[in-house]
DNA sequence: ATACTTGCAAATCGTTTGCAATACC
DNA sequence: GGTATTGCAAACGATTTGCAAGTAT
């Protein structure tokens, strides 16, 4: 139908990742990519899916669980595991970390420049750092004065 | 049959962590607290199911799940989400760390004394730092000279 | 035209649960 | 004896897959 909205960004950072601009791609990254809300968002296939269904787009669960690793596979989303059995997807890709609001699940970044980690030993023999993960796990509650 | 085995400290473990001392909670105890092979442990239910029935313990699955739970609820273990879809539990419950090695799925501990984080963000206002997951992933292939 | 994508429904994986049988104190 | 625990098999939730139908280049 009308194909004519400036999707042009989208396209090209879809075609740029060596992924075909469908139509169900392209309407997803617009929700991860470009949110009515701005900023980063962390969610999950579950969650966009009905966004997606929200926003009256025509997209499978498959499809959206396709699209987010494919948009892992490309550095365009960063998949970040807290709990068993729940995956999320992180619209920044950057070198970051997280709090992770353990009643509600929910994530949010830490930038990476101002969290410094020192004391970690070297890398075994063969194997190279491929990212460091920081997790700082919150549950309700004041935090007590020192 | 015969219980006469020295299970005297890992009963005094589990009665002190309110759960009564039976065969199966038992035998899983002495394979996650006892090994052969010295040292921490960080397995999967499945994996400590596949041990139990392969020393002839008669354990079935469901039950190693209730009990490593139960073990965390006491905390004698302490679970480790590093994958979506499989959790790990380590016998290790003090201040620390982990290197995840990417292809094989094995952790490593790292002494929690040596790292040292700075720069974190206080906690948002009637939250508490629960505790701070530190994973370093590891792949393979030479760490390149700097 | 042709290869890539999609959707559906079934399959899979790890994990949890209901409930009768069993073991501990 | 009375309650906690176990085992089995069915139920579960999240994620994946097979394959025919649809779509982008």
């Amino acid at each position: 139908m009308n194909k004519d909205r400036p999707y042009s960004a989208l396209v090209q950072r879809l075609k740029a990742a060596g992924l075909r601009p469908t139509r169900q791609r392209l309407a997803l990254a617009k929700l991860l990519f470009e949110p009515q809300s701005g900023g980063d968002r962390h969610i999950t296939a579950e969650q966009l899916h009905a966004e997606a269904v929200a926003e009256a787009v025509r997209v499978s669960l498959a499809t959206v669980y396709n699209s987010l690793h494919q948009f892992t596979g490309a550095g365009l989303l960063r998949e970040v595991v807290v709990e068993p059995g729940r995956s999320y997807f992180d619209t920044n890709v950057s070198d970051h970390h997280h709090f992770y609001f353990e009643d509600g699940g929910r994530l949010q970044d830490i930038p990476g420049e101002q969290v410094h980690l020192e004391g970690l030993p070297n890398p075994p023999e063969g194997t190279r750092v491929a990212r460091i993960d920081v997790i700082v796990r919150l549950s309700d509650g004041e935090s007590e004065a020192s």
